[in-house]
DNA sequence: ATGCATCCTGTAGTGACTACAGGAGCAAGC
DNA sequence: GCTTGCTCCTGTAGTCACTACAGGATGCAT
């Protein structure tokens, strides 16, 4: 069998894109496995950490949150993950993102509306003002 | 002329549901004006102060940034405040609010097409897991 | 062996709040 | 006038998800 391959912290941190200091506060918080050092105390890392990294930093950028991450990867891994628990989770993320885009639709079009008021209109008054003095939402 | 009504820091938390600490951080950071004290030191706050905590609350529950929120009242206030110059923050507001649905939009088709395709597949691989494992966005 | 890049730890900063400790003010009842 | 109890004060520290920096050690090539 091959040895895997020696990857520095800082290599890691070219190939996945991902800042130094963030990987360390990563392997902090648990979201990646601490990996093995040399006898000098440097990490050393391998493919499999580049794997998960990225996967980890894929997740967020999709929007899903520190806290999903790491039920995800508590799942066993980005390979052995339960597809239906993994599953479940991005379920749920998804019904956050709807709700959100609702949220947004409906900001949306109140302050469109509100901005389009306020156009050409010399009065004393302003729509934007007005709205924005309105208490309790919407 | 009358004076007018003294109100202490905890009532005017009730008043605008803004929490006791968080009035005095936006003090603080210049968000709400200094009030005047009591000979004991506490701060006396009149109906002005209810309307300007209730303007900062609501354009921060409209999304407003801070930020955004200081430049608005930086404009004089939210009684008089430029129209225009309100309006082309809140226009640049709309479009940020207008960039992040389409984010979410192509997030949502993305996660419910996986999801999808993961469904009642009872295969080796997961779509899902798929999904994340692959770099690079989009 | 010397120089330099890279790495280490520990600490502190960010933003927008929130929470708490320890002390002081104030109004009411007795 | 004194005590009770609530509200308020300041200052500091915590939160989350990072990011940044200081000061020192490591590792590798020359």
């Amino acid at each position: 069998m091959r040895v895997e391959e020696s990857i520095a912290i800082g290599e890691l941190s070219r190939r996945t894109g991902v800042n130094i200091e963030t990987i360390r506060y990563f392997e902090r918080v648990g979201v990646l496995a601490t990996p093995p050092r040399t006898s000098g105390g440097r990490r050393v890392y391998g493919t499999g950490h580049v794997r998960a990294l990225g996967f980890v930093r894929r997740a967020r950028e999709l929007g899903f949150s520190p806290a999903e991450v790491r039920a995800i990867l508590s799942l066993g891994g980005s390979a052995q993950a339960s597809c239906s628990e993994v599953r479940e989770i991005a379920a749920h993320h998804l019904e956050r993102v709807r709700a959100k885009m609702e949220d947004l639709a409906q900001l949306e079009s109140l302050l469109a509306a509100t901005i389009d008021r306020c156009e050409g209109d010399g009065a004393a008054r302003c729509a934007v003002i007005d709205l924005l003095n309105q208490h309790s939402t919407a």
